[in-house]
Order: structure tokens, then sequence, then C-alpha cells
DNA sequence: TAGATTGTTAATCGATTAACAATC
DNA sequence: TAGATTGTTAATCGATTAACAATC
């Protein structure tokens, strides 16, 4: 199988902002919206934003905007997100903790069924309503609960080994937060979540402010 | 003063992951490390890779490569992550006090000096060797440490008044980690982090592998 | 020396933006 | 109706990739 491979991956990488933005409508309690209001909302250009929609298939009225409960609908169903997904947790320290707790991810159909660590003294409890198990059973469990998604937060030397089981035991996608790149077979997915790329980016925009930069 | 645009973003986002592989090479004793090297551990073209390094004003030696020092070094000065700057941070909740714990932070430089949140069993407290402070005490607090840094991790309702907060304070940076939209005068740095865009991009293609989507 | 790797210049590719007719 | 907003087609912009002479 070939590498998977997205287009319009930039598109797909905004529709999260635009679905906030449009639940936020359909909560006020709009019928419409356009993607004029969507566009000022976050400082994009509104050709964009009519855009970034027309992959979701969802067809606009002129004047009015789009429809906003067959939009949102429109998305989570391009996203795959009106399906719940099991996920697993690798790797329950701070970030992973974390992550277990953060709301929004149910919004967004994942669903932590279960996380692992090496710590003994995780192994029984519960973290945010989730179970923490040793990590000799993260196969095990990932078979039990038939986990598409593991998202991986280990500390990075551990990261490549670590993936390697996960893969055996069957999972189709990593999200990964370790800065490790995973060697793993081209039909598993990976997606990497690097917050130093960001960091670097801030970084040289402030050095750019203070004059240091051009 | 007009807003803040990086030249080069995308590479400026790459150089953490080449400072990374350097560093390793730099403590396996090597003195020189190719491009191509660099290349094949994450995946990219060598030519992505020596553009990416020119940014530095770095020079490589043909057959050879570039040397390791002092490589790290001009990567290190173009992020500006040979200087520590003070930052505080806004929400010590499940995200925020697993940023403050992220030891990788502080070889980039990042040094947090203190942590506000509104819970009163939290203040008086640290987390992970970092005080945590009453809200109400923000402006002071950026005031008295020059924090020029904040990374703001509240719940999305109060992101815009405790941002209008910051800037009051004097911080010309703010790490957005929620999913709102900043409204912020135009010398401010903003840096926003959405952990869902990353989501839906393995979301899609997940759904790619499953052949749901062509 | 031979050849791997560099930096530069040009070509390609893909994403963003502009222009504009269609329309509710 | 008048005009705001849509979807489409074309133009522009910027990032990636290719080609290749220079060189250690």
């Amino acid at each position: 199988m070939a590498k998977i491979k997205i287009a319009y991956a930039p598109s797909v990488r905004r529709l999260p902002s635009y679905l906030h933005i449009i639940r936020q409508a359909q909560r006020a309690g709009d019928y419409y919206i356009s993607g004029t209001i969507i566009a000022n909302e976050l400082n994009l250009e509104p050709i964009q934003v009519r855009k970034d929609l027309a992959i979701t298939g969802i067809i606009g009225k002129p004047k009015k905007g789009y429809p906003v409960e067959a939009l949102v609908k429109a998305i989570e169903h391009y996203l795959g997100w009106d399906e719940i997904h099991e996920a697993v947790l690798v790797g329950a320290g701070n970030l992973g903790s974390a992550l277990l707790g953060y709301q929004e991810f149910q919004l967004h159909g994942l669903h932590f069924v279960a996380a692992f660590d090496t710590d003994p003294s995780k192994i029984g409890k519960q973290v945010h309503g989730v179970p923490i198990f040793s990590m000799d059973s993260v196969e095990e469990g990932i078979k039990t609960y038939k986990a598409q998604i593991a998202v991986l937060t280990v500390p990075s030397p551990m990261a490549q080994a670590t993936a390697e089981i996960l893969v055996r035991a069957g999972v189709s996608s990593i999200w990964n937060f370790t800065n490790t790149k995973l060697k793993v077979g081209e039909d598993i997915v990976v997606q990497r979540e690097d917050l130093s790329s960001g960091y670097a980016l801030l970084s040289v925009m402030l050095q750019k402010v203070k004059g240091r930069l051009d």
C-alpha cells in the first residue's frame, strides 16, 4: 500500500476552527452563516473559507450563506467525527494525562478506552475516568478493545520500540506526541504533533518584533 | 506597527526537528553531519534540508556535510533559543500543568517564572517547581518578572478577556492553546496551537485507509 | 583522483487570492 | 429590484523539488 497523502491538508486543518465558530452560531439560534462571517472571526479571507467548505460538499445560498445544521453535519461527516473512535493512550505522564482529560476530544468522537504506563503506582488507578494498565498489557488491551487509534506520549527514547508493539497489536493509526520520527509500515497512519515547531515560530516572531531580525 | 509575518515559516517549523537529530549526532561524537543523513532520519528530501539550513547562515563542506557544533549554535541563535525567555503560564489546569513540566522547553530557553489560576486550592502551591498565584495577580506578576511570553491555557470562554489583561500587563507574545482566535493589537505576537487540527488530519487519513474516502 | 555533498539557479507543484458571472 | 454572497475559473504567490556546476 502506498503512503497515505492527504489532498488539501491545510484546508482540513482549518475545518475544526470553522466547526467551532459554526457550532457557536448554531447555539445562538442562527440558521445560516456566511463565509464572510466565519472569515472575519478567524482573520481569514472569505474566498479561502468558501474554498475550504467546498471540500465537504455543502452548498451555500447566495446572500444568506451556508445552512448551519447541514454544515456542522457535513464537516463532522467529512472528518469522520460523527462516529466514535476507540483509542488507547500509551504513556500516562503529564501530557498524556492532560490529553485524557481534554473535553473537546469527546466532541470529536475520540473515546479513550484504556491507558498504559510503566509506573506501578499508576497501574490499577484511573485518570479522568480512564483505567491505567501495565505497559505489558498494551497488546492485549488494544486487541480487546479493537482500538484503531493509539496516542503516543511516552518518553522519546521509548517511542520507536513502543510504536512497534502498537503496530503488532493492530492499531491503524498513531498520534505521535514524541519528538521521534517513527519508522513504521506505510499502511500505518502517523500524525506527529510537535509542540517545539510552534514555539520555534513564536520565537522567531518575537525576535522580529524586538528588531533582532529583519 | 504592521502585522508580524514570518518568511520561510515551514522551514522554521522544521528547524527543531533538525536540531534534535543534530544534537544526537553531537552526543555520538560526530563533528560533521550531512543533509542527506538528516533527511533520511526525518523522511525528507536532502534538498529541503539544505534549503532550510541555509536560512541559519551556516555553510557546509562538500563531501563532509555541516559542522555539528556550529550548526547547533546557529540554529539555536536563529531561533533565539540561546537566550533565556521568561514566561508565565495562565491557567494551571491539565494541559497547563503538563506544559510546566515539559522538560524539552528548558532546552529551548523557555523559563516559567510563575503560573496563575482561579482555583483557590492551587494557589500558593507549586507545580513542577513553578509557584501558582491567584489570577488577580497576573498583571503584577508579569510586570515583576518582566515576562515577555504568556502561555495561555485557560478555558476557551475566558481566553479573550485573559488575553486583554496579559497585553495590558505588557507581554509581547502569547502562546495560545485555546481554540479562541484572540483579538489583540498587531504588535502582539500570537502563536496558536490547535490540537484539533492535527486530529482532523489523522481522522481524514484514517478514513482514507479504511476506504471510506477516495 | 573520484565521487559524495554542497549552494545556486530554474522548474514544478500546490495553495492562496483575484475576478466575475450566477443567484437568492 | 438591488446587492450581498455564492461557486467557478484564472492568476498569483510561495514552497518544494530538480538540475547541475563547484569543491573538498
